[in-house]
DNA sequence: GCCGGCAATCGGGGTTTCTCCGAAAGGCCC
DNA sequence: GGGCCTTTCGGAGAAACCCCGATTGCCGGC
């Protein structure tokens, strides 16, 4: 937009974090195809991400939210901290505000869903590069629903009390994911691990940890409706 | 679609089916580089891949299991019906066995997740379009767990390899019972649920605790769909 | 600036469950 | 009768669960 044509050789640099390869490969297409960008880099997993970034001199990054070995929340945060000048897209596959919410919180600034077309994601990139915020439309109907009613309203009563490492770990005993396996993932003790399952469960009325793991595979499984 | 011209070799027309553009893309981006292969058509839901397949002609299909407004599971059976040449290759998210286990009983030639490499997808490809099947290689030895004892039916589920009291337990456990509840309702001893959550797990190919909690989940809630 | 609250992280110690191993009684099939 | 499976349980050690803390750090209020 604002560049020249003089000026075509500096061409935006975009990072890509996903451990789907067939997702890098269709993030990488999406960009091929845009003159003024072009992918300096990509890593599978958030140790890779913080090991390349740094060298890679990224204007942005676009990441997903869930990664195999870690936790996405936490690579945002210490992106913020690493390379602050880098702009954060979030590429999620969920539609949840919950998501999108916290991780605006941490620093990102875009968010939007893989159901979302790729000219959305390229305009997305366009207007948080302007240094501008982005969030899918229908997230942000419903950002701004709760900025109306405070507390008991909408979706879950309950699930809006969890912190985010309270929500994060919640999300992996919904997966399938034991307390030592997220400890590891997490690189957390298992100690700490069994105090969020407890502080979930306080949080959400629940008294065993059977019920916890319902209530977490419900949730985690429950938007598969719409 | 323009008819082939003078071409003389015929290539494998290859069909999407995926909710996410991005993933769409990237399956693109992967087989425009294969000279004998091509995309003859791609779609989000299942309605539209019911719709569009028939005409498309495929020769395979590469479809996701966790569409948004319905079953990959019941797609794959529809697809069979519908078009029982065309091969079928499962592009999951998930690499649990359930999943895995049931799709290929379900008419399947092939079953991959999305954190395997673009390669590999391409090869499993090639292996159905020749007759064959072909799962991950973690997944294929569990499956070959779940067949310790031939007997008589080999294509059978292995769910129905569990006896009347493994099956019960199985159900309570994906009910949300504790094994101290399964206890009391049965009037049995702890010990004795124990046991027979070992055997399910040793029938089904499952390893740890967990994984026995989210099979039964799944199994459970199963009847969710459609 | 101080203080209370909350999030994030971990430990101690007791209870329960999981996991691997074994075993006894009964049934079925050949 | 000799396997093989089912149902039922026990022992012992590891892991997870549960109820108590504790510390650090941040953020908002007064």
């Amino acid at each position: 937009m604002a560049t020249p044509k003089t000026q075509a050789a500096k061409k935006t640099r975009i990072f890509l974090v996903d451990d789907h390869p067939i997702v890098r490969r269709g993030l990488q297409f999406m960009l091929s195809v845009e003159p003024h960008m072009t992918v300096c880099g990509e890593a599978e997993s958030a140790r890779e991400a913080l090991e390349k970034i740094p060298a890679a001199q990224p204007d942005a990054v676009i990441l997903d939210l869930t990664l195999k070995a870690s936790s996405g929340l936490d690579l945002i945060k210490d992106l913020r901290r690493v390379c602050p000048k880098a702009k954060l897209l979030v590429f999620s596959m969920h539609d949840e505000l919950y998501f999108a919410e916290r991780v605006l919180r941490n620093g990102a600034h875009g968010y939007i869903t893989k159901e979302e077309g790729t000219e959305k994601a390229v305009e997305a990139l366009r207007l948080i590069l302007q240094g501008k915020k982005y969030v899918s439309p229908t997230v942000a109907s419903r950002l701004l629903d709760t900025l109306g009613a405070p507390g008991s309203d909408s979706a879950g009563p309950s699930i809006e009390r969890l912190s985010d490492r309270e929500l994060e770990v919640l999300q992996m005993i919904g997966s399938g994911l034991g307390t030592r396996a997220i400890a590891e993932k997490l690189h957390l003790s298992v100690k700490t691990i069994e105090s969020y399952r407890e502080h979930i469960k306080a949080k959400l009325g629940l008294t065993s940890a059977t019920e916890l793991t319902s209530y977490a595979f419900n949730w985690v499984n429950r938007s598969r409706k719409s």
